[in-house]
RNA sequence: GUGGGUGUAGUUCAGCUGGAAGAGCGCCAGAUUGUGGCUCUGGAUGUCGUGGGUUCAAAUCCCAUCACUCACCCCA
């Protein structure tokens, strides 16, 4: 019989990685707190709609990337791409701008889908945790979503990463800008490569994301956003800089960040490592102020990122970061005879029902291969039942790390345990 | 969608210009019949990714195909 692998792209979570997951996932919440954001769980599926007008029907994501399928009932709907226009729909439908501004909301458990092909951290499902703060135009509220994500980063034990920061500018300046770029580029538009040509009229903007050789060196000395922004994003980008000044997250402006979705305004960034592949971008995100009243809603500033936790969890491993120990038996119960398994298999239970992690042989195996099973599991006692043990209502409980053995009368094991 | 690399034991891999399929780790058994880890001794395991071609002879050379992987594009 031929096996059936997952899909190509995707990645199953066994044990041995599950148990980091779960390491993140309690930092993330308990920052998140701290930061007093709430979490939102949003379907996989939305109306392909959503993303056609929140991520922008021009993007790469949106043209060739996106699972969509007609459902039974002839909606076309699509597995989540990215996270936000989600959350910005159940923020509207669920009418939290009825709720105390700024709404400081994350997600957590979001596979999100996209048709690519897969290379080192980069996956058709990848898991998203993200944040988005709905209501403030502040520069304060910009540096704080950033600060949330350093501070987890931080919190986990993860150094070398580059915070990148940069304005794209409103729509006002960004009409001054494209136009000053699109001017720039006609000079060279014999040198650039074919995509880089097209998008000359169709955004320009992202010819300076280009890695073709020629248009990077072209693209060098570009007009840059910061240099055509108005007053308003000027004095605002200054503000998210003075806010991380003032907490001491080092960033560098880097004008080449413009981020592939149509949605952001102003304020864009990313976290990047350099030790994980070609793949980068650990973390980013901006300010999105256009979005909401694009989908409908009134017109409300907002400002969010995302992080993907594959590449996270690779950063980790690069940074050499210790994950806590995965959790063990605490002690096992292996047994002789059918008195004594039966037996066993009880006290197990009893244990378990107390609070403390034990196992038995399913599998009527030997003596020593049930120790030797239980010290694979990691198991911190072991103790032998037999008729002996049965008769006399004790039983030696092992430390198997020191080999040392102490007699616990049977009926008051559970307390022993407890002690510990 | 475009390009590069790799498919050999459960696993990580070695196998030079074609000539009897190997090693480490793991697994099983014994030394040790009621005690795991450590040590020693012995043992099992292969459609050499798949299909075709060249040849007296193919894991090795050629073609195709699939899978995995890395990079481009784009992004987390």
């Amino acid at each position: 019989m031929q096996q059936i692998q997952a899909p190509k792209g995707t990645k199953d979570i066994i044990p041995s990685e599950s148990h980091k997951w779960h390491y993140i996932e309690d930092e993330i919440r308990k920052q998140c707190e701290l930061f007093g954001a709430s979490e939102v769980r949003t379907p996989i599926i939305e109306h392909t709609e959503l993303f056609l007008r929140g991520v922008g029907d021009t993007t790469d994501i949106v043209q060739k990337e996106m699972y969509t399928f007609l459902d039974k009932g002839g909606r076309s709907i699509t597995l989540k791409p990215e996270g936000t226009a989600g959350i910005v729909r159940a923020f509207l439908e669920n009418r939290l701008f009825n709720e105390p501004m700024p709404q400081k909301l994350y997600y957590l458990y979001s596979p999100t889908f996209r048709y690519e092909k897969p290379q080192a951290g980069r996956y058709r499902e990848h898991h998203q945790f993200g944040v988005e703060f709905i209501g403030s135009y502040s520069p304060k509220t910009d540096a704080e979503v950033i600060i949330l994500a350093m501070t987890l980063f931080k919190k986990l034990g993860i150094t070398q990463l580059g915070l990148h920061i940069n304005s794209i500018g409103c729509p006002v300046c960004r009409k001054a800008y494209n136009a000053a770029l699109h001017d720039y580029f006609m000079g060279y538009a014999d040198d650039m490569c074919q995509t880089c040509r097209t998008r000359l009229d169709t955004n320009p903007m992202r010819i300076i994301d280009c890695k073709v050789p020629q248009c990077k060196e072209i693209a060098k000395h570009a007009p840059r956003t910061v240099d055509y922004l108005c007053d308003d994003c000027k004095e605002h980008f200054e503000g998210v800089k003075r806010c991380l000044e003032a907490t001491g997250v080092e960033y560098k402006v880097d004008p080449d960040i413009v981020r592939g979705l149509d949605y952001y305004t102003g304020t864009v960034f990313e976290v990047v490592s350099d030790r994980i592949g070609a793949q980068g971008t650990v973390c980013g995100g901006g300010r999105y102020n256009g979005l909401i009243e694009e989908l409908g809603g009134q017109s409300l500033p907002a400002v969010g990122f995302g992080m993907g936790m594959e590449r996270l969890i690779a950063v980790m491993e690069n940074n050499e970061v210790n994950f806590p120990a995965p959790p063990s038996v605490t002690v096992y119960v292996a047994a002789m005879g059918e008195a004594a398994r039966l037996k066993a298999f009880a006290l197990v239970q009893e244990l378990r029902s107390k609070g403390i992690s034990a196992e038995f042989d399913h599998m009527d195996r030997s003596l020593k291969a049930q120790l030797k099973y239980a010290n694979k599991l990691g198991s911190v006692y072991t103790t032998v039942l037999g008729d002996d043990e049965l008769t006399a209502g004790s039983v030696r409980v092992k430390c198997m790390a020191d080999g040392t053995e102490e007699a616990v009368e049977l009926d008051r094991l559970a307390d022993y345990f407890d002690m510990k």
